[in-house]
RNA sequence: UCGAAGAUAGCUCAAUGGUGGAGCAUUCGGCUGUUAACCGAAGGGUUGCGGGUUCGAGUCCCGCUCUUCGAGCCA
């Protein structure tokens, strides 16, 4: 009978057979240890010279790294091992011989495997990652429709830019000029708000910005959820019921994934709401009392030092100062409106801010997510257009969303390959998408 | 785009300006409980590219290319 190794443990004392490939193999004189993969884990086999055939033996012997196979046993507990099972290997159909391979069980350089990315997902660790990941997503899908949110996909190619046209991937559109590759569907997600109630977009978006970080990549996927009649405080209480639910269903679903990755479990068991929610006065204040300045570089390469002004937007360094006294994700809001995008609604007590929320994960992985209160009325929308030198005419279609029916409307994006690093403890969002795409790399 | 570090065997790395090595991988041999197995042997090199200094350059100098890390921008 054919089965998946991570099903194993119900075949004890049993005849299966497993299909796969040959991860590693070690041999003793007249005993081989093979180590067979097929996608769902890893399990050891034992050949035993005197209890196969001499064909089976010199077939095994003949066989190189990730060589595909069918292989026949019984399944056993490991003599030494707990929760550990063995495959007693009887027979071995090889499918194909593979040529040297060259991703070893030893290190290599990170340069290296990323042209090799097409055979490096096939390494326990790279598998594991893709495993959460897949966890996450089907688990924002299944929060998203038991909470009756309607998912409503928005185009890639894109006529006009969400906030500036400097960091957007540009191509030729058949008669009508050029078209952009999406940096974000909100725009088109809010039409689905005022259509449907409450809706959300998943799918990939893209940022010319040549940001060589452990934290970017040009092609990454965002959730973006669109709500009618949210404001700003409904958004931050969907967000925190949202985040704890992914966070908590992942850890309970995956756990030998993320124990596989050395994950600190007891940290991501706190990310239960509530969550700390600071405005960003205050996040100003704490930079101000922990003196985190705010260093800038001209073009001769002069450091400009001062203290943190009030209305700068957070780099990495004060991200890492805001979060470090808490052990939950963070909740920055009402931000100053200069610093943010034209569509964010001012805050009625005070007009320099703006009704916006980024969310700063724990332990320095940063901003998650991005959120706000939309602007509804349409005067002062046609307004920020012009303050932010955008195209009028492009904007025509979403302006008419506040001449018939506008409402209070609010939404976020989620940056999922940042949420990926996050929960599986990654130091580059590279291992965070099968073909992570950066500035300087488009293959494999 | 800016700053720093780096590029030597298939991989990961050594090598005072003086005959380029090791571990792993590969091939062959040994071993009945191995866990990045171990032991023995063999093959494997235009030291990123171009120029310069020197009796002599992997090593020092200049230029270029590429990579990594950090910053900015952001999710």
């Amino acid at each position: 009978m054919w089965v998946y190794i991570d099903k194993i443990s119900e075949h004890v004392d049993k005849e299966v057979t497993i299909k796969g490939w040959l991860y590693n193999i070690r041999s003793s004189g007249k005993l081989m240890f093979p180590e067979f993969r097929d996608g769902t884990g890893l399990i050891q086999g034992v050949v035993s010279k005197k209890s196969v055939s001499e064909q089976v033996w010199d077939d095994f012997g003949k066989l190189t790294q990730e060589s595909s196979v069918i292989v026949t046993g019984t399944v056993t507990k490991h003599p030494k091992k707990e929760n550990v099972y063995e495959l007693q290997v009887s027979g071995l159909e090889v499918v194909s011989v593979a040529e040297p391979y060259p991703i070893t069980p030893k290190e290599h350089g990170v340069d290296f495997l990323a042209d090799r990315r097409h055979l490096w997902l096939r390494s326990p660790r790279q598998a594991s990652i893709m495993r959460v990941r897949n966890e996450i997503l089907q688990s924002i899908r299944d929060y998203m429709y038991a909470n009756g949110f309607i998912l409503f996909d928005a185009p890639i190619f894109t006529p006009n830019a969400c906030e500036g046209t400097s960091t957007l991937f540009s191509t030729d559109y058949f008669d009508l000029g050029k078209a952009y590759l999406s940096q974000s569907g909100q725009l088109y997600a809010e039409s689905g708000a005022l259509a449907l109630g409450k809706v959300y977009t998943l799918g990939p978006t893209f940022r010319a910005e040549n940001s060589m970080t452990r934290r970017h990549i040009t092609e990454f996927w965002m959730m973006e959820p669109e709500m009618a009649y949210f404001d700003i405080d409904d958004d931050m209480d969907m967000i925190e019921d949202f985040l704890t639910y992914v966070v908590q269903r992942v850890i309970k679903n995956k756990k030998s994934e993320l124990d596989y990755l050395s994950r600190d479990l007891s940290k991501l068991e706190k990310v239960v709401k509530p969550f700390p929610r600071i405005t960003y006065d205050e996040a100003v204040e704490i930079l101000k009392k922990k003196d985190v300045p705010l260093i800038r570089k001209t073009a001769n390469g002069e450091e400009h030092i001062r203290p943190f002004p009030w209305g700068e937007d957070f780099g990495a360094p004060h991200e890492e100062a805001i979060v470090e006294d808490f052990d939950k994700p963070v909740m920055v809001h009402r931000w100053p409106a200069e610093a943010k995008a034209f569509y964010m609604k001012r805050d009625p007590e005070n007009p320099k801010l703006a009704l916006g929320v980024d969310v700063l994960a724990p332990e320095g992985f940063g901003e998650i997510i991005g959120g706000s209160q939309r602007e509804d009325n349409l005067q002062y929308l046609e307004e920020r257009i012009k303050e932010h030198g955008l195209p009028m005419s492009e904007f025509e279609w979403y302006l008419d969303l506040r001449r018939y029916g506008s409402v209070p409307h609010s939404g976020f994006g989620l940056g999922i390959e940042r949420m990926v690093s996050w929960i599986c403890n990654l130091e580059h969002i590279r291992e965070a998408i099968p073909f992570a795409r950066r500035p300087n790399r488009i293959r494999p």
